[in-house]
DNA sequence: CACGCTTTACTACACAACGTAGAAGAACTG
DNA sequence: CAGTTCTTCTACGTTGTGTAGTAAAGCGTG
């Protein structure tokens, strides 16, 4: 449902790490790869209809942001595939089992 | 890389919870939608080149089976997810930070 | 207010992934 | 060998994505 293109997550980085709102002639300057700005709308656009991205259509340029944080969505991503498992306490066991023990070491503090 | 369409899943589920291997006829049978059985061979061809079917060719109906677990493979897409953040703690810690308390319980224990 | 510049909306096209299946060829069985 | 079963190859429609042109809409200025 959230799955992005190459192009779209290029975009979505711009708006997630930049902080602040950008146009669409700014995300197409900070892209760097010689896009038609109409190609920036047209991905704009899509990713406002998936919820991505929140338009500022009160300003002259709109400007664009990103609905949820880097981390939201990608831990969103996470809720999205662990709802696949038939045994969830299995998958989190080995998924958890695997990550780095400085990695675990947090884990267990905020388990606390 | 491995996201499956509707009808993938639904044959990887019936690999994945039968244990058995199945032939193509097997699987179209129990999937039940009236599917032509070379629907069902090119989606168990596509499985296959995506690595996530294995196929003996040394029987008269080939059979198939999953490569790896359900388990295996949904661990592999919470890793494959997480690859994508920048900050893993924060990502980690949110994402657990919203398990129910006996998954919890149970992850404290795999920790310790 | 009219004109030109900026910005947005609409439309379009190519390409890949997937669902779907027919036609034809290969293999097994009696 | 003939008939049946199974597999391969090819194909077509649909959808998502990258890409952009054209036209329309809005804005600033004379």
């Amino acid at each position: 449902m959230a799955s992005l293109g190459d192009l779209e997550r290029s975009v979505m980085t711009l708006l997630w790490d930049g902080g602040a709102s950008l146009s669409a002639n700014e995300v197409r300057d900070q892209l760097d790869e010689g896009l038609a700005v109409t190609t920036v709308l047209t991905v704009l656009s899509r990713l406002e209809k998936k919820g991505m991205v929140r338009r500022e259509r009160s300003t002259r340029p709109h400007r664009y942001s990103a609905t949820a944080s880097r981390e939201e969505h990608t831990v969103e991503m996470l809720n999205e595939v662990l709802g696949t498992a038939l045994d969830r306490e299995a998958v989190l066991a080995r998924f958890i089992g695997g990550v780095s023990d400085s990695e675990a070491a947090a884990l267990r503090k905020i388990l606390r």
